[in-house]
DNA sequence: ATCCTGGTAA
DNA sequence: TTACCGGGAT
């Protein structure tokens, strides 16, 4: 049927050899919310020099981001790239807080509807598209929705698990039915794959420093 | 010169 | 499907 090894034997060969990730830990909800719009195809290391940014102005609040003018909502995320897009993108994710009724407490969007009705809720603001609402899901929100990124498509296609055509909810849904519907697993295979993704499985693979290499075809057609 | 925990408008 | 947004790190 589907090639390659099954996803419970991947994730616990990335858990064995970098160990627990952690991801975003001890942020509020809403910083988590900021933090998964301001990385859209954006380094994360830029993305804290904004949310510091934020943070000295007293924006890193949804009311406070609401009544902020987005000229200087743009200028406080400079450094996170794409600054004009995203202070807007920022500011209409305000908005749908305020019309829920979570401008105060961000948080609460978590019991306010099932998942795939919050999630077709996110979707509908601007500026959210599958990856940042299964982010927000899954990271701001402590709701088991399974994060699917550039990293996922690029590794899993060269584990030869996925052809590379498949669409977002087709490798989501592989995800869900292959591990167990669990928070903790959901948020660790994520943070997994980036941190397999940034530092060895890139562009220009490294495929001897590669934990998978054993089960890996692509190791045996590339030479680094 | 390439890449970074994408999404929108055309 | 493609153009566009963009500063920062390597």
């Amino acid at each position: 049927m589907n090639g390659g090894p099954a996803l419970p034997q991947i994730y616990e060969r990335l858990l064995a050899h970098f160990g627990s990730q952690h991801w975003w830990p001890g942020d509020t909800p809403f910083e988590v919310m900021v933090g998964a719009v301001l990385t859209q195809n954006t380094a994360w290391t830029n993305v804290e020099k904004a949310i510091l940014r934020l943070r000295e102005r007293g924006l890193l609040d949804a009311s406070a981001m609401l009544a902020a003018p987005i000229e200087i909502l743009a200028e406080s995320i400079r450094p996170a790239g794409y600054y004009n897009v995203k202070a807007r993108r920022l500011h209409a994710l305000c908005a749908f807080l305020a019309e829920q009724g979570a401008l105060s407490d961000p948080y609460r969007l978590r019991t306010a509807a099932d998942i795939p009705t919050l999630r077709q809720q996110l979707l509908a603001v601007h500026g959210i598209g599958e990856e940042t609402a299964d982010s927000i899901l899954l990271y701001a929100l402590d709701l088991p929705s399974f994060v699917v990124d550039a990293y996922t498509r690029r590794i899993f296609t060269r584990l030869g698990v996925f052809t590379g055509n498949e669409s977002y909810a087709a490798i989501q849904a592989r995800f869900r039915d292959q591990m167990p519907e669990d928070l903790a697993c959901y948020n660790e295979y994520h943070a997994l794959i980036v941190m397999l993704g940034k530092s060895i499985c890139r562009p220009g693979p490294r495929c001897t420093l590669c934990p998978l290499r054993e089960t890996c075809g692509h190791a045996d057609r590339v030479s680094d």
